[in-house]
DNA sequence: TGTATTCCGGACTGATTAGTCCATAATAGA
DNA sequence: TCTATTATGGACTAATCAGTCCGGAATACA
């Protein structure tokens, strides 16, 4: 048993980093949506050629499903992190439906609501993605509701209209409502935390 | 000054109403989005050839666009009816929150919503679009507040709230969440219209 | 150095894209 | 019936699409 700390294979090693790849896919994707991104954009942005693309990553689809994932899953563990630092209940929430919305975050939207809405009608293993993920952003504000006093159910019913004020809230803002605007809106939406 | 009704052409008259065409066309745009909808899915469904299609419509992107007005037109136009026959401003307001989220119209969302969250970063005419009929929505609901006892400024931010809730919900729709929590979310909305 | 193994640039594929064009068909008015 | 005008089907284009493949380059290990 000698150095095999991560198993390095005997060939030629990668011109790249895989995850930076990715990253640089999750832009292009952000910005463009994924019909409009062609195999052309993504390799150019990715910096790597279709050979590398292929034999890395599969195919474009994948490429889209493992940006998701990794944006969804970033975002997440920002609300976690929140939620833990931030003892105030109320004020967690607060957070995180501005970490949603992002207000002040350009006009490109998010990524995650762009391409649920682009290709949740024919895309299952997208929609499976998606309801993981509100699922377990819908518990963490269930849970911090409830910590705020709300009963079981009340808390949850209020989690959806939280949730889905921050989601429409990403689409205002790519039809060109202010950022000022967007701002406002949200702190309204925290009417819904101060009624009983 | 014979017959000019219309000022008919001279020519062989069109084997198809242009209106029931823009129709089929905005049903597959619904379903399938702008980008992965291609000339042949488009056609076929209109029921035309592409001379036809050139010649009546011009290009793709302006069938999208009108279809996305006759539909904006169409949603306004219900919004405008059900605040002029219903009396209570409050109960007004719900229904045109519940008009745009359609919690029981299937996950095909919105077309607004859909073709806004595509393609708005790219289709300045579109967005263009987008702002004036949010705006015109925006007068509508916020009038309605103002004729419940808000204050307008409140009411402005009232609205944008409340807009922002049901076009979230269209999303969340979309990725699967239950009509039934769609209903549940939408009536926890209304919270925004109780508090002070 | 030699060999096994992996990676990569870029040429290539067949399919599909939005949009054009033309010969023919169908109509209105004379 | 004849002519001017418009509509239509379908062939056509040049570009682009996602994905494949191969010959050479680069590495690890012996």
């Amino acid at each position: 048993m000698s150095s095999h700390e991560t198993s390095l294979p005997a060939g030629r090693p990668r011109g790249f980093v895989p995850e930076d790849a990715l990253q640089a896919a999750l832009v292009v994707f952000w910005r463009q949506g994924y019909e409009a991104t062609s195999l052309t954009d993504l390799t150019a942005a990715m910096g790597l050629g279709r050979s590398s693309f292929y034999a890395c990553f599969g195919s474009k689809h994948a490429v889209l499903m493992a940006a998701v994932r990794r944006y969804a899953d970033e975002k997440f563990a920002d609300f976690v992190a929140v939620t833990e630092a931030q003892p105030d209940p109320s004020a967690a929430v607060r957070a995180i439906i501005d970490a949603i919305a992002d207000p002040l975050g350009g006009d490109r939207g998010c990524l995650f609501v762009n391409s649920v809405t682009e290709l949740a009608p024919h895309d299952p293993e997208l929609v499976e993605l998606a309801r993981t993920h509100i699922g377990r952003v819908a518990s963490l504000v269930t849970a911090l509701l409830i910590r705020m006093g709300f009963q079981p159910d009340l808390a949850e019913r209020r989690t959806g209209a939280l949730l889905s004020g921050a989601v429409g809230a990403t689409m205002l803002r790519k039809a060109g409502m202010p950022a000022a605007a967007i701002v406002d809106l949200l702190a309204e939406a925290t009417v819904l935390l101060n009624h009983p």
